[in-house]
DNA sequence: CGTCGTATTGAATGGGTTCAAGTAGCGTGG
DNA sequence: CCACGCTACTTGAACCCATTCAATACGACG
């Protein structure tokens, strides 16, 4: 039941304790979290599922009976439009739980895909509401979760209705180190962005090759590199400005700035 | 404390019991009540707050101490940007909790403003938790309504995205429809939409000048009429077929689609 | 070494904006 | 009762940011 029918093949094992340390340390970003509270999230039940990249996870109109933390690797949620059009609508790393709403909205209103190849903790919605009637303290700390998750959503809107694409772009990248930095995966402004510049295009209602045009400015002016997959922001302060980037909409803990 | 300091005049009044039916309305349309939940709702200790139209409610960086629902009026979310650019996130009518989320993120990243003349009730933080902590029941109705809310965000986007302006004032206009007609507001295909052009176009990421146009062309298709703020959708299936309207991201209860 | 996905470049097109002017509707006060 | 003034709506024309179409180059990988 845990792995959606009839879709790709996956790698399911069971889970060992160590296993959710990534969803720990994604809380304890949001809350404090009590030994009790941290024992219980490491010994929640959990599937490992391994896969592929640009494999969907669930999609649109499913009612999953799980939710899914993700170990290691990069996903994203889309929706899909006529003559096939998409709309990237949120970009994902690990800790994260991207499809945490399923355990209140039963059925999927859109697509939620693998980036890279991926590790997930596949975790039961019983589970979910058990540990939540347990720990309350954990409920709400899920419940902010998806509520700074809606405050990205106002602010990708924001952009895609009044930015121009130079903005937009520029946001984005401030966007994305911020949020590797808050989880240890980024430092001196340099990351991984593992996507291409047509998902780039997708997420803000562009068009790859404006996308492509855009990137070469950003570069001729000095405020980014960018080689495959590796972003280095070398101006930030300029690059936070072309994109009216204020990061109090991510609702980070004090300081994380920069 | 409970009024912002240093705004509007408020002209604030205690509640009675039956003040917030229309939040008890709401509520009951996203879960079954039972009968203690119904009475903790009603006695919920607010205070009523009566406000002219176009004025902010709360402000980007307040740190608000109370929620409020709005008990009868419009109002509506958005943010600034550089050179007087607006973007609206939401639109919300009798029975919401637009600031629901100030209860987990304790500053604001946006405003929140009456559209027209607004009741408002005022509910204190504490009374919240003290109210999900005792009926957990209602708080996961209360975060249900918080993904809800979410998922309009990301069909918002996707219009704003990848949709012609067409399509997305279509979308909009079903979207409000249906709304309405799902806390009782409205029938028939018929409802008041009590914004301007310049709002729409605030919405949808579009100038005033072009929302005007795309609204002639709608007329004289046949498929409303608009006339002050009373919106007759004419033709329910071309409408929703040009905005590709599909409203399972609103959530409702089963089958109330048009 | 060929192949497929990604990135890049150029040229033409277009959806929507901007600017500017004019009209309609409505409440207010003389 | 009408003039006034405010706001919202409407129309026309020029312009532009970004798209689309169509090649071409690159680069990883079997």
């Amino acid at each position: 039941m845990l792995p959606p029918a009839g879709r790709v093949k996956a790698t399911l094992v069971s889970a060992s304790s160590s296993d959710l340390i990534p969803l720990v340390r994604k809380l304890e970003s949001i809350t404090q979290l009590t030994s009790e509270e941290r024992q219980a999230l490491e010994s929640l039940p959990a599937a490992i599922r391994l896969m592929q990249p640009r494999q969907d996870i669930v999609r649109d109109k499913d009612r999953p009976g799980h939710c899914c933390v993700i170990l290691s690797g990069w996903a994203y949620r889309y929706k899909l439009l006529s003559e096939g059009k998409r709309q990237i609508l949120s970009l994902h790393i690990p800790g994260d739980l991207p499809d945490l709403q399923s355990l209140h909205l039963h059925v999927m209103d859109h697509n939620l895909a693998t980036l890279t190849a991926c590790r997930l903790a596949l975790i039961p919605h019983e589970a979910f509401h058990d540990l939540t009637n347990r720990f309350p303290g954990l409920g709400a700390a899920m419940w902010r979760d998806t509520l700074v998750d809606a405050a990205i959503f106002r602010e990708w809107m924001t952009g895609i209705g009044r930015r121009t694409a130079f903005g937009r772009i520029a946001h984005l990248f401030c966007e994305m180190y911020l949020k590797l930095h808050a989880v240890g995966l980024a430092t001196s402004h340099r990351c991984e962005l593992p996507f291409t510049q047509v998902d780039i295009g997708d997420a803000l209602g562009l068009s790859n090759v404006h996308v492509n045009r855009v990137l070469q400015e950003m570069r001729g002016k000095g405020l980014i590199t960018l080689q495959g997959s590796r972003l280095v922001i070398v101006d930030w302060g300029a690059l936070s400005e072309a994109g009216e980037f204020d990061p109090t909409y991510l609702h980070l803990r004090a300081g994380e700035t920069a």
